[in-house]
DNA sequence: GTCGCTGCAAAGTATTTGCATAGCC
DNA sequence: GGCTATGCAAATACTTTGCAGCGAC
C-alpha cells in the first residue's frame, strides 16, 4: 500500500473513471487529506484536514465522497458503535481497539482470522464483502 | 443460558444487588421484554416491547437501563455502523451479519477466534473485555 | 452541452443531559 | 428517610435529503 501522493491520485482517478465518475478537486483533497491524517478519522475530522485546500467544503459533500471511497475499496468503514462512524485509510484486514471510557478507538496489530464468520455468512445465503472486528474494554490509559 | 423468566429475574436481581444497584419493575420488564424478543433490538424496539406493561416507559430510561444491562453482562452491544446501536440478548461470542442494502442484522453461527485480537489488545496496554465480529455485504434477499 | 457533483439549508434520527418527582431499600 | 431511578423536556450529535448552480468530460 503506497502512501505516496501521486500514486494516491492516479488510483483514484483510474477507479474513478472505471466507474463512470468524474475526478473532482474535492475528491482528490479528501483522499489526500486522509492519508495524511494516517489513521481513521470522522467525516468532519476529515473535512477539518481538508479546510484550508477547500474553502467552503460542505459535511454533506464530505460524506458523500467518503462513501464513495468505501465502494471504491479506498477506505474501510468502521464502526465505533458509539460516536461518529470512522474512515480508516489502511483497508487490510486489522482489528479496533475502542475504550469503553474514553472512547478512543486504536489499532490493534492482529490480523483477524475471518475465514470462519465468512463461512457462516456464505452457509446463510449472505455474500460477505468486509469483516470489521472491534475489541472493547479499557484503555491503557483508563486502566487507573 | 437460561430463557426461563424466574431464572432472568433471579439473575438480574441478584446482580444488581451485588453492586448496590435497585431492583425496579422497569428493570424487570425490560430484561424480559428484550428476551422475549429473542433478537437484538434497538432501544426503540425494547421500549415498544415493553410498552404494553409499562406504558409511559420513557426512551432515556430504557438507553440507561440497557447501558446497565451491559455493564452487568446481560446484554452485548452491537455497533452496526449504520442505524440505531442493538443490543443482544445472546452473550455469547457469536458474530453478526450486516446488509449494507438493506441494513438488516442477523445473526452468525460462527464463534470467532478472538485470542489473536485480545492478545494484541493486551500488547498494547489495554484490558479487553468484549469482541464483536461484524460481517458486511448482501444479504442472501438482496442478492438478486 | 450534458449530466453528475457540490454547497446550502433543512429535516430527520439517535442519543444524552438536567432537573423535579417517585419509590426502593 | 436517604438516595437512586424514572419521566419529561430539551438539547446535542450525527447523518441524510432536496434543490439550484457549477464544472468535468
Amino acid at each position: 500500500m503506497s502512501s505516496d501522493p501521486d500514486t494516491l491520485d492516479r488510483m483514484l482517478a483510474e477507479r474513478l473513471r472505471a466507474r463512470g465518475r468524474r475526478v473532482t478537486s474535492q475528491r482528490v483533497v479528501l483522499q489526500r487529506a486522509l492519508h495524511e491524517l494516517g489513521r481513521h478519522a470522522s467525516a468532519e475530522e476529515v473535512r477539518r484536514a481538508a479546510e484550508d485546500r477547500l474553502p467552503g467544503l460542505s459535511l454533506p459533500t464530505v460524506y458523500a465522497t467518503l462513501e464513495l471511497f468505501e465502494e471504491l475499496g479506498l477506505v474501510r468503514r468502521v464502526a465505533a458503535g458509539a460516536g461518529p462512524v470512522l474512515y480508516d485509510p489502511r483497508t487490510d484486514g486489522h482489528a479496533h481497539f475502542r475504550c469503553r471510557a474514553c472512547g478512543a478507538v486504536t489499532d490493534l496489530d492482529a490480523r483477524p482470522d475471518a475465514t470462519a464468520a465468512r463461512r457462516a455468512a456464505r452457509r446463510a445465503g449472505h455474500d460477505p464483502e468486509a469483516v470489521e472486528v472491534l475489541v472493547g474494554g479499557l484503555c491503557a490509559a483508563c486502566r487507573v
